[in-house]
Order: C-alpha cells, then sequence, then structure tokens
DNA sequence: CTTGGATATGAACGTACGTTCAGTTAGCGT
DNA sequence: ACGCTAACTGAACGTACGTTCATATCCAAG
C-alpha cells in the first residue's frame, strides 16, 4: 500500500505541526518520537519527511512561528501615551499567552533542546520582545510618568509575572480572563507608580 | 574486574545524585541516560542501581528533597510585623533560588516528566510554600498594612516575578544580587502599597 | 485511457534505551 | 591470614529511536 484514499499535502503539513506542538507540550521533545506524531496524524513515520527536513527543525519552526506572531500581534499596543501602551500590553501580553498555551510552554521550555545556531536565533526573537516593555518603560521614565528602580529589571520582572499566568489560570475558576487582566494591570500599575509617586 | 579501586557507597550515593542533577538541568531527564550520569561518577550503569531503585524515583527525589529544603529554609521569614516578613520573604527567595539554579530548573521544567503520583506530591509541596506567601499578604491586608487585588493573585504574580531572576542574573553582569534583591523589594512594596495608599 | 508526479508505505539501518543479574574483586573485621 | 560481604562489572534482555529509501498507489492533466 501506499497514499491511502483523500490524503493531501496540504493537510498533512499543517496537521504534523499542530500534532507535534500538542505532543511536545504534553510529554516534552525528548519524550516524544517521530513514530507517534506520524500515528497522531495518521501516516506511517517516514511520511513526515516529505514536509520536515528532521525533528530538531520541526520544533525550531514551532518556536519561530510562535515568536513571529508575538511580535506582529503586540504592535497595536505602541501607540498613544505611555500609560495606556503600558495598560494595553500588560493586557495583551495576558490574552495572547492565554490563548496560545502549548506554543508558550514549548518556547519556554523547549530552549535546551534547540541546537546551538537555532537557539541563538530564538533567544535572539525573545530578547527583541524583552526590549518593546523596556523601551515602553524607558520612555514613559523620561516622561516622568512612571517609576522604576531600573528599566530592564522591571521588564524582566513584569513579563515573568504575567507569563506566570498561564501555569495557574483556569478558565472554569473564579476568576475570568478580564478579571486577572485587570488584578494585574493594578499592580503593574501600582509598580511602575502610574498615577502617583509612592513614598520610599 | 569490579569494584574498583578507592570506590565507596557513602561517596558513590551523593555522586549520582549530583550527577543526575547537573545533568537533568542542562538536558532534561528524557534526553540523560543511566549510561550518561554512570559515566559522569565514573561507574557502569548497572551499579546505580544499588543506590536508586529507578530513574523516576531518582527525579522525583531530587525535586522533593529541594522543596523540603526549600519549605525548611523560609521558616525564619514568618516572623515579625507583616511588611518586614514580606521583605524578608522576597529577599530570601531571591537568593535561595539563586543558590539553587539547578534545583530551580530541574523543580519547575521536569514535572511532566514525573508519574501522577509523584506529580501530585511535588505539585503538593509547592502550592504549600504558594500559601506561606497567600498567608502574609492576607495577614498584612487585614491588619491595613497591605493592598492587593486578590491575595492568591498576587502570590502568583509576586513569585513568578520573583522565580524569574533566575533566568536573566548574571554573578558577573552589571548588578549585585544585592541590588537584585533591593530592586525587587522596592517593586513587589509599591504592588501591595507597603507604607502608602495609591490613588485608583 | 494513458501517463507522470505527488504522496504515502513499510522495511531496514545502526544505535541507544532502562533494567536485571550472575560473576568478580577489594577491603574490613577478626 | 583469611573469609565475608559490600561494591562493582559487563553482558544481556527486549524495545525503541531518527532517518533513509525502494516501492506502490492515487489523482489530475492531456
Amino acid at each position: 500500500m501506499a497514499r491511502t484514499q483523500g490524503s493531501h499535502a496540504q493537510i498533512t503539513g499543517p496537521r504534523i505541526r499542530k500534532a507535534a506542538q500538542r505532543l511536545f507540550a504534553q510529554q516534552g521533545y525528548a519524550a516524544v518520537s517521530m513514530r507517534v506524531i506520524a500515528r497522531e496524524v495518521g501516516v506511517q513515520a517516514g511520511a513526515l519527511y516529505n514536509y520536515i527536513p528532521d525533528k530538531q527543525t520541526l520544533l525550531y519552526e514551532l518556536m519561530r512561528d510562535h515568536l513571529l506572531e508575538l511580535h506582529e500581534a503586540v504592535g497595536p499596543c505602541l501607540v498613544g501615551p505611555a500609560p495606556a501602551r503600558l495598560e494595553a500590553f500588560v493586557r495583551f501580553h495576558i490574552a495572547f499567552h492565554h490563548a496560545r498555551p502549548e506554543e508558550v510552554f514549548i518556547a519556554y521550555m523547549e530552549l535546551r533542546n534547540l541546537t546551538p545556531a537555532n537557539f541563538a536565533e530564538i533567544e535572539g526573537l525573545r530578547r527583541r520582545y524583552e526590549r518593546v516593555l523596556a523601551q515602553m518603560l524607558h520612555v514613559g521614565v523620561r516622561e516622568g510618568a512612571f517609576s522604576v528602580p531600573d528599566e530592564k529589571v522591571a521588564s524582566m520582572a513584569i513579563i515573568a509575572m504575567l507569563t506566570g499566568v498561564n501555569t495557574w489560570f483556569r478558565e472554569d475558576g473564579r476568576l475570568s480572563l478580564g478579571d486577572v487582566q485587570d488584578m494585574y494591570w493594578q499592580m503593574v500599575a501600582r509598580m511602575v507608580s502610574v498615577g502617583g509617586t509612592v513614598p520610599s
């Protein structure tokens, strides 16, 4: 047998990526075999190599696509006065990451399974995103709207705290995502002293 | 050959754990074989089973010991007035985690490689630590020293932000660990409104 | 109806995995 | 001096790994 009924390339390709994404997030890159991904898609392992050069590239492209999408999506947060931009960023980061738990998980957990060259690329994209927030804080501080101990440290602190939402928030819990966005914005606003100076 | 010169059980046992810790942190549980751990210790793979029942238990015990040590070490932070307790907690969490990057990395990244029973145990210990901070905030809010949108959410936000230090802080960077502790305490203090009310 | 390329199969490659166990040695207590 | 046992070796178990490739089938275009 070969080429089973109704099979098409434009369907199999994306299905491989989706299956790999789900399995990598659930069990980890090293723990998921090509044969398991293939079974999930409904083909034999050999067929995967019509769509990807190897397992490593599959992981790399999942991460890269996620980060490129992140960069595109954060664009609209970069207009308006500093406090409004920061609020938009906080709400955006929470919503974007909540909508893509698998991509986020992989992008954070599987960095060490990348080859050095691929790691450098992904790390670069991640750093670029962190600089978006750092720059936002920098402008706000210069304008007198924000006050932080250190712009880079504050941006790392804020991103870590926002990304952390994914580890505990559940859709069916006592809080809605909107509630969580409100709370985190309130905490971040206080942290950077939006709307008033805090005594030392 | 058997039993090479100068080998002793009370040395080999801890060496296995140390080697596994380093390798798991560097390459991930699934990517590290028993043979590699054994080579690192200087024995054959079979000898490992004089000290551990299996690979899974080795991972579980590394995580459990780390979390138990964390619980013991946080004890001294639980005395004094609420703001002092919170400051002690912030400084403690940063210092404790900075001193144990491998243990921290494993405890966060390898949860999904635990069997369900082991996962439940580790998750319980992690939750208990989170409740330490949540309780601290609860008391502070009741006494009027703190103001947060939600005690549980704030505790998750603070822990995520503090743990995040491990992902970027380097000993040889422009900041000392003391600088970082100061900055994070300042940000956390503002976040929970220590020392003054912040306008909405 | 024929044909050719796209799409898949399934076997095979060499290597590695976690774990067990009979056998061998080293060093201690006596 | 010597036996005992803790400590370790090295081979073996069955299974799985990522990747390649000759082969087979399907479908669309002519």
